[in-house]
DNA sequence: AACTAGAGCAACCGCCAGAGG
DNA sequence: ACCTCTGGCGGTTGCTCTAGT
């Protein structure tokens, strides 16, 4: 037959863990290592079942762990690697060394998935609710601007409602969110303003990226891509993501206007209140410094195939630097890459040895990722 | 001071894939 | 081949603390 079972589940002590129990499991670890988990409560003396040994002693025990709070980059990573990946928590833990799953998941249940939903962002999708009310041909019927701009609240009713301030344009708009779907599914429409030309260019630029990319990372951008399109397109295969035209939603007039407006910072907004006046008037700067320079910046991403890997890192790196694509940073980019350079080195580095990986065991790009 | 609601977090639950007997 | 267990994971629960009334 089988094994025999760790534990006498009904003779084993549960709940909160004391000192002593946690000096004993970690003298013992300290000493032995971690092997079995299951011989490791009797080895050190513990009444505990050997599974919660483990998930004491990895979420909690372990000398690696970072026991303070979460730092602003911390926190802008995981957002964009929530909305990349899903809510797969030991993975994104892995990218933030010295966080645990069990951290992330509590961080991300507590405070960003309400911090978002302030924001008039859906945590799930990582789409505005007023795109996801588009999505569902709620929103055709409503006026002009505000519209655009996601500013979608929840009444004592628990409806959605547009947030009363006057909208000057772009102002306070997290579009950053979803840089990548919203390339996807918001392209730029019909009209002829300076805004719209731009993103066009934009749009197409990415598109080319992309399917430069889809060589170079089939993996990475599958894995982006599914995850980005889950909530219109679960089961987005490869072949759509690389052949599909990009134009897949028809959009409104309303929404193509505000796609430039993709110059948004998690750094920035989550740590200040989006709707201060301080900042409606930078992130009004900040759009008029765009449109000022995107022709500058424009030609910079229309680099040979020998960019596209690093691009496709911009415009997939989940966040500031996915604003690139935007054709913009504005007049902060030296600020912002200051202060999240780390975190864009970090995954830099990642996706740079997920290539390493790629062009080791080429057998993996053969490989199907159903998630 | 007492009560309540909400936030934060540690721990448990249940499922799954893989491994051992 | 089958059964059972382990380890790992994501989801959920429940306890503690704190702020507000």
């Amino acid at each position: 037959m089988g094994r025999p079972p760790c534990c006498d589940k009904s003779n084993v002590k549960r709940g909160i863990w004391t000192a002593a129990e946690d000096a004993k499991l970690l003298a013992y670890v300290s000493k032995h290592g971690v092997g079995n988990w299951t011989l490791v409560p009797k080895k050190a003396g513990l009444n505990r079942c050997g599974k919660s040994c483990r998930l004491r002693w990895t979420n909690y025990l372990r000398p690696d762990l970072k026991h303070d709070s979460f730092t602003p980059q911390e926190e802008e990573h995981i957002i964009n690697l929530h909305e990349a990946i899903g809510s797969r928590w030991s993975l994104i833990a892995k990218l933030l060394p010295g966080r645990t799953d069990n951290d992330v998941k509590n961080y991300w249940n507590t405070k960003l998935k309400k911090k978002l939903s302030k924001m008039g962002i859906d945590p799930v999708t990582h789409k505005p609710f007023s795109q996801i009310l588009s999505d569902y041909g709620n929103i055709s019927s409503l006026p002009s601007i505000d519209n655009q701009f996601g500013f979608f609240f929840k009444n004592s009713n628990n409806t959605f409602v547009p947030k009363s301030e006057p909208s000057s344009g772009i102002t306070g708009l997290p579009l950053g969110v979803n840089t990548y779907s919203n390339m996807m599914m918001n392209p730029i429409g019909s009209d002829n303003s300076t805004a719209s030309t731009l993103s066009l260019g934009i749009v197409a630029q990415f598109q080319e990226i992309n399917q430069d990319s889809v060589q170079v990372q089939p993996h990475f951008l599958n894995e982006v891509a599914s995850s980005c399109s889950s909530s219109s397109s679960p089961h987005a295969t490869d072949h759509q993501l690389s052949s599909q035209p990009i134009f897949l939603c028809q959009q409104s007039l309303h929404e193509a206007q505000i796609t430039p407006s993709s110059s948004f910072n998690w750094s920035e907004f989550l740590l200040h209140d989006p709707f201060s006046s301080a900042d409606k008037l930078k992130q009004e700067q900040d759009f008029h410094g765009t449109m000022m320079s995107s022709s500058s910046v424009i030609p910079t991403l229309a680099g040979g195939s020998e960019l596209n890997l690093n691009a496709t890192t911009r415009a997939c790196d989940f966040g500031s630097s996915a604003i690139n694509i935007g054709g913009q940073r504005n007049n902060n980019l030296a600020h912002d890459q200051a202060s999240s350079s780390s975190m864009t080195s970090f995954v830099d580095t990642i996706l740079g040895q997920d290539s390493e990986m790629q062009a080791a065991f080429p057998e993996l790009l053969d490989a199907s990722f159903d998630y």
